[in-house]
DNA sequence: CTGAAAGCGCTAACAG
DNA sequence: CTGTTAGCGCTTTCAG
């Protein structure tokens, strides 16, 4: 019963609610006759703990925010499925917060997690310059926090990543030992780390190999299949076209996929695509998708793991955990037909 | 700073904490004057509100409890953002809890859920035979709760549904409408309202319209790609093939897509597959997946408002509210070949 | 090892 | 309209 509390224990077991108190935390050595008293009360009477009167003294809640973009993109639910199973592992709960990027739905989550006293916040936001996390930051720089995936300048805060660069160079490295040359590169919103980051490496591999980047071959959208989509069209009616399209995430792949299905472009034959992330879905598609795969669920896993010992004061200076991507070669690529 | 009281701010407003926790609550008419001194200490202070407080007293801590099999299964992971949307609209967090379909884990989530206190909890677990909803719903039968997708014996419960029947029945009508008569059926587990019904529904429907079942081209196995692969391809060596297969998900009719083409049998022209739910995944399958769409947005927004209005008073008796699912005709079916 | 008592930070009568 | 007061249900000294 909800409405009982630990005075109808205690009474019922014929002890004080300190000792009630201290059989359900634990907290300092009982008697053993006593202890099971208690516990029979508590399983009579159907005894459910209030553990927002415990909250308000402990000062933890063991709940923590999760805040991403939308739970119904898979990369983020992969991440979100890691982080709360890790999270259950070590008896936290988690609060999902969908922001769909949109800075003030999330201050306004970030605002109302704190009132509800959870014990810390993993953020997911893809974008470099979030003023939210900063002003959190700055207000309460002890405040247990994550990033995953992001930076933000200046805030010395717990972060897991994944090398982007070394991501981007195997992909392109891979792509030219089959033999393309003209390597298109879609990528996603620009202020994203993400984008970046793979831009600068698709860049650098370039320079580095003596290849010429062609700027028509480099096209900015959105994260998306639609996008994705659109942005491989532009790239198939180029005069000059490229015979391999590398895509910043898996979703802009499959969106590549299609409209080169659509333009009767045969993949991998005519055209290879390559994508980023290997999230679930890029098993499906048809060609299979080749792909950098990003550890999601270590990053999401590693995450809770991080905050959670900084809930507990096990962790002092803050980390970058950088995580290490791999290349899954499926069949969406191929060599460059001569 | 979330060190502050409404003792400090009412000491800087110079008023009294009732009249600060008036203006907080918006709870009785404050003086324009003192409302604004308040605003303005909160403001000055940073005060932070500790809703753990404020729910030890009311008695709701404006949290919901979701509990769903898998938020990487993007069936889930849809109806969640629904859920989470329709929730945070309302001012309502939600705590997501990944059961795997494991009745120990969700009942240990239950009763976290409970001492957390919780408003209320949304359900989508699949089992038609689940203990712990039936045991929380006798020990607890005004604690708001409903159930999407399932129905548990002798509990009245608010539910939301999508009716089975009719999605399985205009899946049928069409298939035979292209002129199948030998269409295959792999459904998931069996003890599963979804299982049952729709695999119902193809007997009645076949009954009806005078066609014989062959139990060679019924199978059962799990709601996942891989089940859906095994099965397909057992459908897919009988002697007398079915020259359509009807799977009770998205995910089962992606596996039979994929053991279809690595038989190299045609979709549609050699076999139709068809699928149910309508995830996003199923757009991206080559060729597109014909389905029966469930309305799973408004599944999840609807349970929300459902657990919402009870946990606000504004229900009384509890409902089933079913939606109708429609069919969505794309790429992977077609006309029988004679 | 145990109990009494003092809060945690807030809301909700109840007077005024 | 405002302040006082008594809790909500629990944890935590502090004596014993």
């Amino acid at each position: 019963m909800a409405g009982t509390t630990i005075y109808d224990v205690a009474k019922k077991a014929g002890v004080s609610i300190s000792t009630v108190s201290r059989v359900l935390n634990n907290s300092s050595r009982v008697k053993e006759s006593n202890r099971e008293r208690v516990l029979q009360a508590i399983e009579e009477l159907g005894y459910e703990r209030n553990l927002l009167a415990a909250a308000l003294m402990k000062k933890n809640t063991h709940t923590l925010g999760l805040i991403i973009a939308d739970i119904a993109n898979p990369f983020y639910a992969e991440i979100t499925r890691a982080v709360e199973d890790k999270a259950a592992e070590n008896h936290f709960n988690v609060i999902v917060c969908n922001t769909d990027n949109d800075l003030k739905k999330e201050a306004a989550y970030i605002a109302i997690l704190r009132q509800k006293r959870i014990d810390g916040i993993i953020f997911t936001t893809p974008e470099i310059n979030n003023n939210n996390i900063k002003k959190l930051y700055e207000e309460q720089p002890d405040f247990p926090m994550v990033l995953i995936g992001s930076r933000i300048e200046g805030c010395a805060i717990d972060t897991v990543l994944a090398n982007n660069y070394l991501g981007t160079t195997e992909a392109m490295k891979y792509l030219t030992s089959l033999g393309h040359k003209r390597i298109g590169f879609i990528y996603g919103l620009p202020t994203t780390l993400s984008s970046r980051e793979r831009l600068a490496g698709y860049h650098n591999y370039l320079a580095e190999n003596g290849m010429k980047s062609d700027s028509k071959l480099i096209l900015c959208g959105a994260f998306k299949i639609e996008s994705g989509y659109q942005k491989a069209k532009e790239l198939l009616q180029l005069e000059n076209l490229p015979t391999a399209i590398f895509a910043a995430n898996d979703l802009i792949a499959i969106g590549a996929l299609e409209a080169a299905r659509e333009m009767g472009i045969e993949v991998p034959n005519e055209l290879s695509i390559l994508g980023y992330d290997n999230i679930n879905l890029s098993t499906i598609t048809y060609p299979k998708l080749t792909t950098v795969a990003q550890p999601m669920m270590e990053m999401g896993a590693r995450a809770a793991e991080m905050v959670i010992e900084r809930i507990q004061g096990r962790r002092s200076s803050p980390e970058v955990v950088t995580l290490l991507p791999r290349l899954v070669v499926r069949d969406s690529t191929g060599p460059v037909r001569r």
